[in-house]
RNA sequence: GGCGUGUUGGCAGAGUGGUGAUGCAGCGGAUUGCAAAUCCGUUAACACGUGUUCGAUUCACGUACACGCCUCCA
């Protein structure tokens, strides 16, 4: 089966072409640790994790490289450090640990590198080093280097930009020292009380761009296959990282494959801190909401579409992913992890998961149950939560609890005390339970937003 | 001003040059003590204009509207 892929370079969709079809490479960029993830920055999160899943499955377990970077230093983690009065590594160590939280609360695979930007400042250097050397950077009077946009004759190839419409747009800044007011930062001088490291321009640190150009050259290499981001970073991050990348490596390319996600808004609005319409995996995960719905709603549309988050998709994704792990619970299945073909091929199309989804519905109106269940693991919806995160209760005690509840149920019901075996079915509603009657057989399942404390109340 | 994306039934959301997905909601029915869940059936759409074509929602051009990027941003 071949993988097809949109290429923002070409902008066209693409056959997956692999540079070494046993070390198949992809760098996705990932956050700037300061602040609790939102759902914006978990879209990118979940899609890639579905692309490397398919890599995994179509080209090998082990032949799929991905790193996904920590950025570290910052303005905007300086910024928060100074504000709440604590170190930079307090801060970026904290954000860390919940990114890392929030990934495995959404059942995202761990990526085969997180590297952090700090972990290669002598790269950035070195690289920085080459780019003075071959005179595609310059160095100002105060130790700041910059990258000379001119050098580079592609420049803007990426974005479809051209310099001059670019300077004509009137929010380019205006830095006399610059030889082109689109040459930007490699290395920036900043003071001995601040974040910084030792460099040949003096005590600084590093611009943006070049943390990822130098931590993907360490691991994987000058040119590798695919890089993804969301889509606003096709300008100006990822033209410059290439356009650094390129000069400093000589080679022709940076990556093949350029994939860009596009943004969530909220109920049509876009996500801002100001409209207070600002939602983040944590928000979610303390309303219990499962993990399962968030990944089904950031799925549910075509990854390089905008996602209008909405409380009416929130609760469709949950209808859903209760029907399917009722599905999932009250079967015997042969599990074997490979997806139906009519899944695969939707996957290879582009990552097309709104069809995917569809084809789940359509496995289950078939009842190919073996073929419904290990698409749903394939595609990472086999989430944790229900039981085990949202509280201390084993399985065993949960099971004893309901069943207790529903053997009084039915035997109210055989006595015809429908009141009493109404109030019972009302509480395990309450709680997350929901009741499956057939004839004189009662079943019960979980749904996503399960919550035993309310069992434990008495009515 | 430049670059880019989109406009599909009540809502969400794929896709296709000819047989008009899918989910939710609606409607009709089965089942049920009542529900829920489930199952069966069913209504309903392709922004507008011109062109290409035997035939366009699908291709081309234009118009309108919406959104994103060009500054930190996933």
């Amino acid at each position: 089966m071949k993988l097809k892929i949109y290429n923002t370079k070409s902008k066209n969709k693409e056959i997956f072409k692999p540079l070494d079809s046993n070390n198949i490479r992809m760098y996705v960029c990932g956050p700037t640790v300061y602040d609790r993830a939102h759902i914006g920055n978990a879209r990118p999160v979940v899609v890639f994790d579905i692309l490397y899943r398919l890599l995994k499955y179509l080209y090998g377990e082990k032949s799929v490289t991905y790193v996904r970077n920590i950025t570290d230093v910052d303005d905007k983690i300086i910024a928060k450090s100074s504000a709440e009065n604590k170190s930079v590594n307090e801060i970026t160590s904290e954000t860390i640990k919940w990114f890392i939280e929030d990934n495995n609360y959404l059942n995202v695979n761990k990526p085969t590198h997180q590297p952090k930007a700090t972990h290669y400042i002598s790269q950035m250097i070195a690289m920085i080093e080459v780019l003075i050397l071959k005179k595609n950077a310059y160095v100002l009077e105060d130790g700041e280097v910059l990258f000379s946009v001119n050098t580079f004759k592609s420049y803007g190839s990426l974005s479809k930009q051209n310099l001059e419409s670019m300077i004509v747009g009137n929010r380019v800044d205006i830095d006399r020292r610059k030889k082109n007011p689109l040459d930007f930062v490699l290395w920036k001088p900043t003071s001995k009380n601040n974040i910084g490291w030792d460099s040949p321009w003096g005590y600084g640190r590093p611009g943006w761009h070049i943390e990822c150009s130098a931590m993907s050259k360490e691991i994987l290499g000058d040119t590798f296959d695919i890089h993804g981001g969301g889509i606003d970073l096709i300008f100006p991050h990822h033209e410059n990282e290439t356009a650094q990348s390129i000069c400093a490596n000589n080679k022709n390319s940076l990556a093949n494959y350029w994939m860009h996600n596009g943004f969530v808004n909220i109920e049509g609005q876009k996500m801002s801190k100001s409209l207070g319409n600002y939602l983040t995996v944590e928000d979610l995960r303390n309303k219990n909401i499962d993990g399962a719905v968030i990944r089904f709603v950031l799925l549910s549309t075509h990854y390089r579409q905008p996602l209008d988050w909405t409380n009416r998709k929130l609760t469709e994704a949950q209808n859903i992913i209760n029907k399917w792990f009722n599905v999932i619970n009250n079967r015997d299945l042969n599990i074997n992890g490979i997806p139906t073909n009519k899944i695969l091929e939707a996957l290879c199309d582009d990552l097309n998961i709104p069809l995917v989804i569809t084809e789940m519905h359509n496995l289950l109106k078939e009842e190919d149950y073996d073929g419904f269940a290990n698409s749903f693991f394939f595609l990472g919806f086999n989430s944790n939560n229900s039981i085990k995160s949202n509280n201390s209760l084993d399985k065993q005690t949960i099971n004893e609890m309901v069943n207790l509840l529903i053997v009084e149920r039915q035997n109210a019901r055989k006595n015809k005390d429908y009141r009493k075996s109404d109030l019972i079915r009302i509480k395990l509603e309450k709680a997350g339970v929901t009741i499956n009657d057939h004839g004189n057989e009662t079943t019960w399942s979980l749904k996503p937003n399960f919550n035993p404390s309310s069992l434990l109340t008495e009515n």
